[in-house]
DNA sequence: TTGAAATGTGTACAACTTACACTCTGATGA
DNA sequence: TCATCAGAGTGTAAGTTGTACACATTTCAA
């Protein structure tokens, strides 16, 4: 039998983009009267779980993604951790934890990740029916620190996608230009130029156009583009600029 | 008496900038034999220890570096927090740990900072003997997996220096800006044009010239500069550059 | 007073960013 | 089959920013 550290966690923030929004995905968290089976509180949390014995906490990252929501082979950038001392120490958060978890510390550290994925893979399963996803800006209310942690990841990822070619991760691997627009405004909540836009993506070598059109459409079918990382890491440059 | 927490620790990174070249405060680490007290080895180790029952780890972070350098009231950033269940498991630091901590867990996680100090404020006092400063391009050989955390401190602060206003906390509160191009010019291995540097500098009004000039200089004098970081909250414009 | 050493200054050209509006294409349904 | 709808796709001019480059100035010390 696996068993846990009891002091050491790791905590998931898995971004998605659909209808047009991002969207997190969260696990529902209720407690019922132990008498009566009264419903004592309902919020939500994220995808998390201690680290086993003997496992690395990037792994158990990993293993979390699998086991809370079915996800593999996906972006997992680790950005902060946490370990204040009273950060499970709220009323609600202590009778959950005294329920559920009775042997755990009451200091745990946890690791945070972010992760992207393209939300089109991920279909609501069965086996975690009580996991969905919320947008940014309609988020219920969360268990323990998870506020603090999901607005820090969404800091950090405001940043990367800035910097980084991250934004693919969560579209699908064939996207239009329009999603990609749209992708940014919506994490950047600004309005970007459209000509001016694809002006920067032609310049981009690593964002490609196929010989493919979108099908299905009311109108003017899009053209296809895909990422490629392998050209990304061969002409990427270094841009120097100091931000006085 | 204080306890700790025997799979949690911190680590610091200090940086300082003198005679032109960044540097890391290091301390030396050695095993001696038990039986002939013949010196096994000799290594240096960044500045951490193991949080303690009750503390935050933010405020193990500041315990460190006020114990092991006598520092405080430093810029601290965390950047990352290792957790392979393989760091501490070379033949030497398992030596090491054996003789000095017998009772430290065999997993530990270390939540890693990286600091910046103006180094003439830092003078090597008798009690940290065994601890100096070490240019980045003449390192030691470093204990546990140091020379990686080292590292990644290294890459992050070469991120935040180009845009955040963070290059101030490696120099004197009064400095000038031969002294200011030259960390930027070292910390990024690079050389900057300085009419163009002057030029950027003129703009950012959170870098103020004094009516004050250096003294004792075998040639013309330069003029003095501050920064305020209550102009720069007031005046800083947030940058949009996609950078594809 | 002269030389050494570092400070401080301006301009022209290139590159990049920004603002802006209309035509094109394919699907649909009258 | 043709008109309409909805979103796709495209270029240019003006402004801003970045880059390359060389010499006069100031102080100290000999």
């Amino acid at each position: 039998m696996d068993t846990i550290i009891n002091n050491i966690s790791v905590d998931c923030v898995i971004f998605g983009f659909h209808n047009n929004t991002l969207n997190v995905l969260l696990t529902e968290r209720t407690l019922n009267d132990r008498n009566n089976g009264e419903l004592l509180f309902r919020d939500y949390s994220l995808q998390g779980h201690h680290v086993q014995v003997g496992e690395d906490i990037y792994d158990a990252a990993v293993r979390v993604l699998k086991d809370k929501a079915g996800l593999t082979d996906i972006y997992l950038k680790q950005f902060y951790t946490f370990g204040e001392t009273n950060r499970l120490k709220s009323v609600r958060d202590q009778l959950w934890i005294k329920f559920n978890y009775p042997s755990v510390s009451d200091h745990v550290i946890t690791v945070c990740y972010y992760s992207l994925v393209d939300s089109s893979k991920t279909r609501p399963d069965k086996e975690h029916g009580n996991t969905s996803w919320f947008p940014i800006n309609g988020l219920p209310e969360l268990a323990f620190d998870h506020e603090r942690i999901l607005l820090l990841a969404l800091h950090y990822l405001r940043e990367e996608i800035k910097r980084e070619p991250i934004a693919f991760e969560l579209l699908p691997e064939k996207f239009t230009l329009t999603q990609l627009q749209s992708l940014y405004e919506v994490i950047l909540n600004t309005k970007l130029d459209k000509r001016n836009f694809r002006k920067k993506i032609t310049q981009a070598k690593y964002i490609i156009p196929l010989d493919e059109k979108k099908k299905g459409t009311a109108h003017k079918p899009a053209k296809i583009f895909i990422f490629s990382r392998d050209v990304y890491e061969k002409t990427k440059k270094e841009k120097l600029d100091l931000q006085f």
